[in-house]
DNA sequence: AATGATGTATTACCATGGTAGTACGTCAGT
DNA sequence: ACTGACGTACTACCATGGTAATACATCATT
């Protein structure tokens, strides 16, 4: 018999109205962030009723959440068979990493060029949360943090939508940085790469801005292979029949107003 | 009353199993083109009961195709209030179109670098099921293979997932689209300037291809005032009111290998 | 006449039952 | 021993019923 890894029984889900008290939205961000933390592990598989059950609910949420993530390419759903999470493919990770490399470089470039006191005060606070969240330990608050950092970004470009597209792609990425931060020393790099980021925002400095940013964002691509030899279970397998993608690590992209 | 946008009553769904036979794909597909070719008008409500009672499905399929609806930002669903398809913003549609231009630009860039002859073959394919769309004056056709032109791109860059990203963008554009094409002649500018591009990716002429692509995927601001204009009732009217996003005509992206 | 209370209709949300399709263990036939 | 058919258990899918919350028309009150 499969087993869910949702495993405290009749869990009760927040009955606080302040977010989106739906119990589709809830069983979705649940199931998200058990997954993107590996909770529940790539591979595994889920059941509409096991996890219904779980939580004390009926099958309808849980299955409008699971239709949510398989849209989102966390699980794969096989009708009359069963529903797996999916598991990390490299492939997928350097397409999402290209994605939101595209995107936020386009964005950084654009929040250079009309940057506000106002903005880079925003910036300095979500920095200032996310050093407190290091230093507490705090994975889940650092990374909260970090989506806030890039999100403000986007805010600051007047194209936050970009921001919102990036962080789907950011999906796909997730889990693979949630597993490098605990292996590596990645949190205290991102902090300073974030600092030279804000900084070189605030003066203007697009260019810098955007090698700083260039680096940061591949840092995923350097992690990923010691991350697929430490969980192999965790990886697809097919993923070097598959066409290698192209090499863009040396694709410069120099953003100039015309 | 509320009267759904889908009137044959009865309607049989296709029972064919060759595409994705489930019976939520099935409406979802259905009602997003039928939103997108405007059959069902921007601001006007949707019933649950009254599309499944039309369509001969009971309410939960069409619930779901809503709800990814919903996600996709093309509805709008107000708990115990009812369901609206969203009306046009213009500030998503330049919000969108950023985030299509930077990703297919980038695409762009990569597939020039890399261009087959088989991928070359390929992109000529789509344009010859375009020009003959065209020429029996198939909207639908045209849009299609429009589509397919762009996704081609993508997968000979590589990176399809940044196609399909650009494709979830291009939805908040596609009404607008939609409502040009028999309002001005847009149809054989577009396909001259797919030729162009083809030719120019063909060419491995990564500067070129980029410049027309640039001038291709702006037309759909250009021609945004006139179709607000005709159409006012179909656009949000606290467009206005919002931030104004910044002017990006003037910003040039130079790809180039380093 | 203007306003507040109330009844009613309608909505999306959640719960649950039934069904078709798939996987897999069992067993008969070779 | 190996292979095939068959039956059982399980799945996600679809259908349907009940419920809380909202909107709106009606009516009592000031």
């Amino acid at each position: 018999m499969a087993t869910s890894g949702i495993e405290e029984r009749g869990r009760v889900l927040s009955s606080d109205r302040s977010r989106e008290s739906s119990v589709r939205g809830q069983v979705y961000r649940l199931l998200l962030r058990d997954i993107v933390h590996c909770e529940i592990k790539p591979g595994q598989s889920l059941s509409e009723k096991e996890v219904a059950a779980s939580l004390g609910v009926s099958r309808t949420p849980v299955r409008e959440a699971f239709l949510q993530l398989a849209v989102d390419g966390l699980i794969d759903i096989s009708p009359q068979r069963g529903t797996t999470v999916a598991r990390i493919s490299t492939r997928q990770v350097r397409q999402a990493q290209f994605s939101r490399e595209v995107l936020e470089r386009a964005v950084l470039a654009v929040a250079s060029r009309q940057v506000t006191a106002e903005g880079g005060g925003k910036l300095d606070a979500v920095l200032f949360a996310q050093r407190q969240a290091a230093a507490a330990g705090d994975y889940a608050g650092f990374y909260d943090a970090d989506e806030l950092f890039h999100a403000e970004l986007a805010s600051l470009s007047g194209f936050d939508a970009a921001g919102r597209l990036a962080g789907g792609a950011r999906v796909h990425l997730n889990r693979v940085r949630w597993l490098t931060l605990p292996e590596f020393h990645r949190i205290d790099t991102a902090i300073v790469e974030h600092e030279k980021i804000a900084s070189a925002v605030k003066a203007g400095d697009a260019g810098h801005g955007d090698q700083v940013l260039t680096a940061h964002l591949r840092t995923v691509l350097c992690d990923l292979p010691a991350i697929r030899e430490r969980f192999p279970g965790y990886f697809d397998r097919d993923d070097e029949e598959r066409p290698a993608l192209p090499d863009t690590t040396g694709l410069m992209i120099g953003w100039r107003a015309g």
